[in-house]
DNA sequence: GAATTATGTTGACGGCAGCAACATCGGATT
DNA sequence: AATCCGATGTTGCTGCCGTCAACATAATTC
């Protein structure tokens, strides 16, 4: 057995691991639709069919992508909120960690939310979810429990909408440059709705 | 000279516009990800290489179809404000166009938005700007002037971030059915905003 | 130590983007 | 009206890609 515990593998080492890695590069480079099995192949030195042993196609490791991906979102969110009791205050924490996150991971971020995935992956599905009840239950304690998921949904849109403008190359370049430049815009756009409505 | 008005051109009648409604179909079919110029010639009843006499490359009839999105989202927003005087009504109501638009041309949308084209297309770019002009105005007489800007991004957002969670699949499909259920959740996310600060 | 399984390689096939050489059509020039 | 010429469309090619099948080799298991 132990067909999924491969570690320090037979031949090259890990290139399961290096083939992801060598994605994400790829993708940062040249963008999603820049991406191909057989350059990454290349560079973690192997042959042009070795990555069909560790995923099925091309949409197997986009989907291995994205799980990572939404595994460090979900980390990256609940650190952000630890220690913090005002609902409000944890809503505005997780928005600001959710652009800081796409910033700083652009290639996983694209790849996570660019619905280019054939089949509606259930594991990739399952972790978006996950993710995004951090957001719920903290939303139940600002909007009540039965508008709960309404208020989640408005208090994920507005990072959502931000980091996807922002690796658009929407936003001026200045507010993208550094992780901690894309987290303040964050923070004042989050405050621009605190103050406008009424 | 006449190069630009080929008004019911040569031999097939307008290869142009025949290509451009053939790769939003292919794009609504199979994903960005699955356009094929030589689908689109198919689609057309041309050979495989007749679109590059319209087109310099796949690029280029990406960007179009991008620039004729952009026109028709100023269209929809401009006439969704029409006849609103308060600026708050003003800017909810281009939101609910802007999500609208994108439920009603998700293939358009999905190219305006795919950060899949290489050369930062200035035409497109241009576009751009000129739909998120048309928040800035309305932005200036909710929040002051100075902080026009910053309240352009976040009224833009909103709807921005709403369209692509749907257009990913990430929301309940009743609420991406139709148009209108679309703009309805679109103005249920809007008022979430107004009621839940201070 | 032998059998088995996991991993990697080679070579092939079909599809696509893009280019070049050739063919044809239609309007403009004379 | 005959001609010319540019605009449009076709055929055929090259190189890259995704994917599969057949083969080779290395690690694990018995």
């Amino acid at each position: 057995m132990a067909r999924k515990a491969k570690r320090k593998a037979y031949h090259h080492g890990d290139l399961r691991a290096a083939l992801l890695e060598a994605a994400v590069a790829e993708i940062a480079d040249k963008g999603l639709h820049g991406l191909s099995l057989r350059e990454c192949a290349r560079r973690a030195g192997v042959s042009h069919a070795a990555p069909y042993r560790h995923f099925a196609d091309k949409d197997a490791l986009l989907v291995a992508i994205a799980e990572e991906g939404f595994s460090m979102l979900s980390q990256a969110g609940r650190a952000a909120m630890e220690g913090l009791d005002d609902p409000r205050a944890r809503l505005d924490a997780y928005g600001i960690a959710y652009v800081r996150f796409a910033v700083t991971y652009p290639s996983h971020f694209r790849v996570m939310f660019t619905s280019e995935l054939d089949d509606p992956d259930p594991l990739a599905r399952a972790a978006g979810e996950r993710a995004f009840s951090l957001l719920v239950d903290s939303a139940a304690a600002v909007a009540g429990p039965e508008s709960a998921e309404l208020a989640g949904v408005a208090f994920w849109t507005v990072p959502h909408g931000l980091a996807m403008l922002m690796l658009d190359g929407r936003m001026p370049p200045e507010h993208t440059a550094t992780p901690e430049a894309a987290a303040a815009l964050a923070a004042q756009v989050l405050g621009v709705w605190r103050e406008t409505s009424r």
